[in-house]
DNA sequence: GATGAATGAGCATTCATTCAT
DNA sequence: TATGAATGAATGCTCATTCAT
């Protein structure tokens, strides 16, 4: 048999850290950071345990990737021009888009909480977390200060307040919550007026 | 020499129960339930890791305690009548009451926080939690009805998730949220209008 | 009131001491003597932990009182003259009362033979033991040489284990075991031949 | 460099796996199951106390698989027909098998007895127990009966009183008792009569 | 003497991580 | 690169014993 290609190589890899990723994920998800094992985790990826320490430096470091991994897409799935200013349909796709995707994924989003909850876990994360805050931060204040609110930077804060809330019924009970109903009340309140 | 009276033991004991319990709640609240151990909890009271067990079954109890009290602290804080029909001044005290005890002590909050995103914790509350919940609920559901709101149900589940992220606002940062004026904004939107 | 006089605390002292054996006896029995715990002999005895050890030096101490209590116990009751010739009457009742002992209170026989079995406790207790085995031994060697039996202290030791043996099945299954006919069964070997 | 193939590891895990069961015999034996320690049998075995939990689940299902290990060697050892009519060989036989095997492993006995003192150790193998315990006393009413014994069910209950006290004496001190001119009074006793 | 709160050594068990293969 | 056996620090918890009252 052939050796195989870089190439081939290089596929292998990505494909089976995709695989402990995901399995990472669930586990983390369902157990908590602390209670989950890597053990499990290997288990769930079909891989043995050191397999993983091939891939992954630490149980933290892959914490800290997969953290990465869900800023990255919930950056994607906003998709909203932070650099420029919001219009309302930016802010309507804002609301859409970082509701919908608790929605689809609580257990990601369990996850991402309890991250946010835990110091120790939360220091691994602090730079990463801090750069994503500020983001959502200004460009808001403006467009509510275009919006001829004198006290944009408190709505701002009231507004985001608001986007976690929701996201943490969401996370909480996916199934139930009038998500829809909500979402046009959150609209009015803050694009159509 | 004549052992120690009843009353000196009692008053021994619930001096030492209160010490390990604020003890506890600083550990949990920071490195959260799992990662938390008994020996670090032992040690900031100032107290053997064995003398812990004089007073609690098990770690799984000490937190229930904790919880339950936290949970007692709010219902005697808000005392809001769940019981008739809520007024306006009743809402008003519930929205203060329940942002206000997040503010004066954030570390509860933080546990109370955790509890509901971690399943194995969250079983083991999950009577008192439900409870709580449902007496949060109804009431606000008459009172949005009274108040001529045909989506009263889901008005009351904006609400409480607005509450739920202002609370989570204000454990994360306690000290920069615009509380007073995030309160008035609220007021005016679901008690004035 | 009048003080205690020195007999009523002596009375006092006995009665409680006997309260406590009782219960260490029946603790030990019940759970062995590792598993046995000083709390639930204490809780069993009506007293406070820390009064057992102003009776006993240590859990040790009190497992050695208790044996050595059984061990007189079995002497008296089996009261059989070790220190001349053993006529056939005399080993009747020694069969009798070795076996009734047992069945009477199979827990303290329980006891005893863990003690046999275990090298530390055994350690304890092993010049009490060596005394008593061989004041069980030479006797026998001489009677049944004196019957005429050339095999005289390999004879003895066959008795003795056999006695071992019926006592072993009267600890295990007190209630069971046809006591009387087996009796008759040792008596016809070796008394009667 | 590739990993270890799969014989190579079944191989590894059956070797230490004996050399624990070695170790933990010994420490069971001399300790007792509640006193032994995981700790000590680690040591006397020569790997990390870790490494135990690799091969067993835990402390009870290691004793399990002990007592286990001595059930069948009893068995196979002893190897008489329990199904079929007993002939007088066979009872030879069975008594040759149960005294010697005794003799040889005096150590794996004594956690054999412990096992049927104390109660909570004692649950932990009551089926095997009960079936063994049957199994022994069925074929040798027979037995007794096909000889003419009229009180055949005593007579068999005496008999294995006897090997059991036999079997303690062989216990407690291997080297001392007369073994084989004990032997040959029980054959003569319940063989040739 | 009697009490029971306090202690801390010791226990069984778990698990992230290492490393020989 | 992949494996899983091995490790040992750390955990929750128990309990004999001490000691202030």
């Amino acid at each position: 048999m052939s050796p195989r290609t870089k190439e081939q190589n290089e596929s292998i890899r990505t494909e089976r850290k995709s695989l402990i990723e995901e399995a990472a994920l669930e586990v983390f998800a369902e157990d908590g950071y602390h209670a989950a094992s890597i053990s499990k985790i290997a288990k769930k990826a079909g891989v043995a345990k050191g397999t993983i320490y091939t891939y992954f430096e630490s149980k933290e470091q892959l914490l800290k990737e997969l953290i990465r991994d869900v800023i990255t897409d919930v950056m994607k799935r906003i998709d909203v021009p932070m650099d420029k200013d919001l219009k309302d349909e930016d802010v309507i796709k804002f609301i859409n888009g970082s509701l919908d995707i608790v929605k689809e994924s609580p257990q990601r989003w369990r996850l991402f909480f309890e991250v946010f909850l835990q110091k120790d876990v939360m220091a691994l994360m602090m730079v990463e977390m801090m750069k994503m805050a500020e983001m959502f931060m200004v460009p808001f204040v403006n467009y509510f200060e275009s919006k001829g609110h004198e006290d944009a930077p408190d709505r701002t804060r009231y507004f985001h307040a608001i986007i976690d809330g929701v996201q943490m019924q969401l996370m909480m009970s996916p199934g139930e919550f009038p998500l829809e109903s909500v979402k046009k009340m959150i609209i009015k309140q803050f694009v159509e007026s």
